[in-house]
DNA sequence: CAGTCAAAAGACCTGCTTGTCTTTTAATGG
DNA sequence: CCATTAAAAGACAAGCAGGTCTTTTGACTG
């Protein structure tokens, strides 16, 4: 399991944007693609699928910038997968085969249904928030890492 | 997790070469992607490869073709994936940061690493001939499968 | 040793992800 | 109501994986 740059960039994005909300209320493109280390154009975009999706809300003009809203926090991380569209990985065969199923499977096939299905389960039960708070463990400072 | 086409190709390729070596001792490229239904050119490739690195041997012209040596059978996954360029899923970061460790991780660095690790386990103990013996489970039919 | 057969090598194309830059749209503050 | 600010939109380019086709190399066979 890789995640495309998308969902990284998306992911990190969230959770700085969660982070830093006190300050100011609203984090401008320019702030989030600087700490993140992260190219500027690019990130815009992801950011407008995840303003478009509902994740964050976003405002154009003098103090615009993007912020979370009711829903932010309780979103899991599969629901920003699919935003960055991502959930081929689960759809298709470790070993890109088009016909491989429990009746038909590939040489891969059981270990990677069990590996997939660990995944599934931490990517779809686990929200925003539970990262947030999870921080004890101190990847905070790691989300703008180089 | 999610392998290159490269990787299905060489795997299968080489669980395929393996299992018809009785009736002829040399497998053709045009048989072998035929019958994994695969595009033959880019196979010729990813086999030329699985040759230089003497995974399998190969013959030029008449009666030539792919045949199996004494090393094949027990080559781990891992070594076929080291060829096919697949290590930078394990090296890289799930989230594709740059700088994440132990000391300094993404927010999924932990739960990646524990599932990471069960992959590489699972792929540096496999070996060609594990997947061809455990094949009581049925996939041989289907390495073929469309 | 000439013809044939099959792998090897190399040129080229396509689509997708990532990345850059420019222009447009929409807020806000003076 | 105009200037400024920041997101949105759109055009464009690079890089890579995957795929196709043609030419070259080398082995066997009659």
């Amino acid at each position: 399991m890789i995640f495309s740059k998308s969902f990284g960039y998306a992911l990190r994005s969230v959770l700085y944007v969660a982070l830093v909300r006190d300050d100011k209320e609203k984090t401008q493109l320019d702030k989030i693609a600087v700490a993140l280390n992260v190219p500027r154009y690019f990130l815009g975009k992801v950011m407008n699928r995840l303003v478009k999706e509902g994740i964050l809300d976003s405002v154009k003009g003098h103090n615009g910038g993007f912020s979370i809203n009711e829903i932010t926090l309780g979103v899991s991380l599969s629901r920003i997968m699919d935003i960055t569209g991502e959930n081929e990985q689960f759809d298709s065969c470790v070993l890109r085969q088009q016909k491989c199923n429990s009746t038909n499977p590939c040489p891969l096939h059981r270990q990677a249904e069990a590996i997939k299905q660990k995944w599934q389960l931490l990517l779809s039960t686990t929200t925003v928030e539970d990262l947030l708070k999870k921080d004890q463990a101190g990847f905070i400072k790691s989300i703008a890492a180089i």
